[in-house]
DNA sequence: AGCTACTCCTGGTAGC
DNA sequence: TGCTACCAGGAGTAGC
């Protein structure tokens, strides 16, 4: 599932195919990709528009527009998220769309009579979860998120004090965007994992070299899964060139109950909390007590 | 405040 | 072979 990583390898990707590029239409075969935004609003915003920059926050890709004239002042965004089984792709001139596209954002190179077709970025998604919404401020469309694992306003401090001053059980904290931005299944158990903490322990039950621990094993975690480009293990991600990634090869726990711990040789065990298949070793993470 | 359930979706798979 | 039933899962929302 497109998390932190493969959001960060998406937009990094993409972003040669789409920056400097105008917007000359679009296609869609998925109402309710736009989030709500008519057509008519999204050719408002972005049609005749150049491409400026191409950036991730948490695991939105953030486009951003601008007019030709003046390409500094930033006029439009375009928030997408991945949800579970979205992909963003660039497509050839006259290339036909892959399977399950749900829109496609129209690109040309150059202006006026120097006008040529640049293809197409196009957005596919199965499971119709992900969203294109088209605003003239991401803040509009953002849900309250927490700091990003990745970048300075996280610390080892902020971290602690943030577990200690909530009572919840760590995988569904971790979980929480609000809490935390970029984290999703895959990568909260392997981080849990990596710091030996058992997934249902209290957040304020967690000791100061354990919340350190933590903190190490996220940032190693996410890390890691962007040198390999994200985690692909079920036919679902790719990058955007069609690549899958390499993390899968990394998962100590994740997708692994019923084998052996790498670590203990104890069997992966695998629960479901809030909702959510957690994986983790019973020897390795012991609960808290 | 924090939990649980429900919703949105469809490809894949298990069971018959 | 072909059918049905069920599941995964990010995140918003509702109810307790």
């Amino acid at each position: 599932m497109p998390e932190l990583p493969e959001v960060e390898t998406t937009a990094r990707l993409i972003r040669p195919d789409l920056v400097g590029r105008v917007v000359t239409g679009f296609e869609v075969e998925w109402e309710r990709t736009l989030g709500g935004v008519t057509r008519r609003t999204l050719a408002r915003l972005l049609r005749g528009r150049v491409c400026t920059a191409v950036e991730r926050r948490a695991k939105y890709v953030l486009i951003a527009f601008a007019e030709p004239e003046e390409p500094e002042e930033v006029r439009a965004w375009l928030v997408v998220h991945l949800r579970m089984t979205g992909r963003l792709v660039h497509s050839a001139p006259g290339e036909a769309p892959a399977s399950h596209r749900r829109f496609g954002l129209c690109l040309g190179e150059g202006r006026g009579e120097g006008l040529r077709d640049a293809g197409r970025i196009d957005f596919l998604d199965p499971r119709k979860f992900g969203r294109c919404v088209a605003t003239t401020d991401p803040y509009d469309v953002l849900p309250e998120l927490g700091p990003e694992p990745l970048g300075e306003g996280f610390t080892t401090d902020s971290l602690r004090a943030g577990l200690a001053s909530r009572r919840r059980q760590l995988k569904p904290l971790l979980l929480d965007q609000s809490f935390l931005a970029g984290l999703g299944n895959i990568y909260v158990d392997e981080a849990l994992f990596l710091a030996r903490l058992h997934p249902l322990t209290s957040s304020d039950r967690v000791s100061r070299p354990k919340a350190e621990a933590l903190f190490a094993a996220i940032r190693a975690v996410l890390t890691e899964a962007i040198e390999r480009e994200g985690s692909s293990f079920d036919g679902f991600y790719r990058t955007p060139t069609g690549q899958p990634g390499s993390y899968q090869h990394q998962f100590q726990v994740y997708g692994r109950h019923g084998k052996p711990c790498r670590v203990c040789a104890a069997e992966i065990r695998r629960i479901v909390v809030g909702q959510r298949g957690t994986h983790f070793c019973p020897r390795c993470q012991r609960r808290a007590r």
